[in-house]
DNA sequence: TTGACTTAAAATGTATACATTTTAAATTAG
DNA sequence: CTAATTTAAAATGTATACATTTTAAGTCAA
C-alpha cells in the first residue's frame, strides 16, 4: 500500500506523464480509491502539489490539472532569469574549489548518462546549476529556485526534457565553471543569462507552434 | 468551535503577538487541545503555516516557531527590490486610469485610518503597493510577492508594522501615482526602489540593534 | 559515571465513520 | 419551454479510533 511520499512522487509523475489530462478534475474519493489510500493521505498530497503548481484548486470541490500556456511559460523563465543570476552572483564570492568539483563531477554523470532517459537528464542539468547557486547563502531564494524549476519542469513533461540543455552544449558548462574558477563572476552571470534566455526561447517558441497540449 | 479557516488566522496571529515563543516547538496534539480543534484540521493549517513561513519542520515531530534574524530580513527584503520593480515595470504599460483611482482610495483610507492599529495600517500599505503590481498580466510573481510580503510582514510583528511604511510619507505614495499617470515609468521605479531600499535598511538595521528576539 | 540497550509514553501517520457543504438532477410553477 | 425550487447524491470537512514511528526515560553492564 502507498505511503504519503510514494502517493506524491506517483501522482506528479502521473501529472507528468499526462495519465491525468489537463483539465481534468480529480477528486479526494477517485484519487482515493485509484491508488489504494485513504483521503486523508490524498488531501496532504493535493495540499503539497497546490502549492508546487501541479494543481489548481477548481470552485469549492475538487482539483484540477493545470493545462499549459506559452504566456505562463514565458513568466516563469521570466523569473528565473531575474532570480539565477542573482544566486550565481551572490554564491560566487563564496563558492569553494571542493564546490566547483563537485559541479565539475555533476557534468560527468551527464556526459556519462546518455543512456538515462530525458527526465533524468534534465534533473540532472539542474542540480548542477543548483550547486553553483548553493553558496550564496540565501535560503530562500534557493527555496524559490527549486520551485521555479519544478514549476519549469512540468512544462518539459518526460520527452521535451531534452530542451532544458538542448541549448546548452556540455563546453558552455565548462566554460562556466571556468569563469568561476578564474573568480571572473561578471562573464559569468553574463553566460549564465544568456543561457537562460536561449533555452526559454526555445521552450517558449516549441509552446507557441504546438499549442494544442 | 474554530473551524480550519479561522485556526489559520488565529495561530498565526498568536505567532505573530509572540503568544508562542520563537523556538517554541508545536505538537498537533497540543494545537488540537489548546484551539479546542481536531488534529486534523491542525495538521492542514500546519501545512498552510509551513509554506508560509510562520512555522518550521522541526526534527521529525513538532513544529518550530521561526524566530528572527536579521539576515534572513535582509534577504526576504533584497528579493522584494529584485521583483517588486519588475513587477510595476510591466504593470505600468497595461495600467489604468481606474486602476490609479483605486490606489488613490486606498491612499485616502490609509489617511483616514490614523485610529487603526499599526498592523492595519501595514496591511493597507501593502494593498496599495499590490494594486501597482495588480496589472502586471503575471500571477506567478504576483503570488511570490503575496508570499514575500507576508514573510516580511512577520518581522514586523504588530507594533512595528509602523516600520513598513515609516520611510514612505504619503506624499512619496502621490508621486509614484502621479509619475505613473504620467506614463513616467522609469521615473516610478526608480523611486520605488529607492522606496524598498529605505525602509530595508530601517528594518535590518532595527533588528541588528535589537538583537534579542 | 558512561554508554548502549530496553521499554514505555507520546507524537505522528493512516483509516474509518460521521457531519456539513456542494453539486446537479428532478420537479413544479409560471 | 424556462426558470426557480426542491431534493437526493456525491464530495469535502471534521472527529474519533487504530497503527506506526519517534522520543526519552530508565535499566543494566562495563
Amino acid at each position: 500500500m502507498l505511503k504519503k511520499h510514494q502517493l506524491y512522487q506517483q501522482l506528479k509523475q502521473d501529472i507528468q506523464l499526462l495519465h491525468w489530462l489537463p483539465g481534468t478534475v480529480l477528486t479526494q474519493q477517485q484519487l482515493a480509491q485509484h491508488y489504494g489510500v485513504s483521503r486523508i493521505v490524498v488531501r496532504d498530497v493535493q495540499q503539497i502539489l497546490l502549492n508546487e503548481g501541479w494543481l489548481l484548486v477548481h470552485g469549492k470541490a475538487g482539483m484540477q490539472v493545470p493545462g499549459f500556456s506559452a504566456a505562463e511559460a514565458e513568466e516563469l523563465c521570466l523569473l528565473r532569469l531575474q532570480l539565477e543570476p542573482m544566486a550565481l552572483q551572490l554564491a560566487a564570492a563564496n563558492i569553494s574549489f571542493s564546490r566547483l568539483g563537485q559541479a565539475e563531477d555533476m557534468l560527468a554523470s551527464i556526459d556519462a548518462g546518455t543512456t538515462l532517459p530525458a527526465y533524468q537528464r534534465g534533473e540532472l542539468n539542474w542540480q548542477f546549476h543548483r550547486l553553483l547557486y548553493q553558496d550564496c547563502g540565501k535560503p530562500h531564494l534557493l527555496r524559490l529556485l527549486d520551485q521555479l524549476h519544478q514549476q519549469v519542469s512540468r512544462y518539459l513533461g518526460y520527452q521535451e526534457q531534452a530542451l532544458a540543455y538542448a541549448g546548452t552544449s556540455a563546453a558552455e558548462h565548462r566554460e562556466l565553471i571556468s569563469l568561476l574558477r578564474g573568480g571572473n563572476t561578471s562573464a559569468a552571470c553574463e553566460l549564465l543569462i544568456s543561457h537562460i534566455s536561449s533555452a526559454s526561447q526555445l521552450l517558449v517558441q516549441y509552446l507557441q507552434k504546438n499549442k494544442a497540449p
